[in-house]
DNA sequence: GCCAACGTTGGC
DNA sequence: GCCAACGTTGGC
């Protein structure tokens, strides 16, 4: 079992379009980046992710799995692009803003602090248990 | 709205 | 294969 961050812009693909598409889930397609398609390619069926938000709120909102793997994203013909499926698990009680990880040092690695501009981040588990525990999980 | 960080592109 | 120019992202 392995832990991601998947980031969106609420304004183009929020919490509430993803938790609106219930268990039939949603290709987290229109990542032009070889960084995040690559982690995207290293996804299995059942990976948990973090949802967060950008721009606006910059927090965690919600819990996400990976329900289909990596496949050709259907909004380009361009093959070098592929992309995951994921569904909404659960909402965050309290969403985890990037100012609370900034503030936690045992949060100081994660790459959403140090590479903000990544769309599709690696999360350590232990990463992943502090930032539950932080949401009220 | 600005700017820093970063990735990609293209000329050489 | 290097590097300058450019575009995009995201925090502030």
């Amino acid at each position: 079992m392995a832990y991601w961050l998947f980031k969106s812009e609420p304004s183009t693909w929020g919490w509430q379009d993803q938790l609106a598409k219930g268990d039939a889930g949603e290709e987290w397609d229109g990542v032009r980046n070889y960084q995040a398609r690559n982690n995207m390619r290293l996804m299995k069926i059942g990976d948990k992710g973090f949802f967060y938000h950008s721009q606006t709120e910059k927090a965690v909102v919600g819990i996400v799995e990976v329900s289909a793997l990596a496949h050709p994203d259907s909004t380009t013909d361009d093959e070098r692009w592929d992309c995951v499926d994921i569904r909404a698990v659960k909402s965050m009680p309290k969403p985890v803003t990037l100012e609370m990880c900034k503030a936690d040092l045992r949060l100081k690695d994660m790459v959403l602090v140090n590479n903000t501009r990544l769309s599709v981040q690696p999360v350590s588990e232990s990463e992943w248990r502090i930032i539950c525990t932080l949401g009220g999980l």
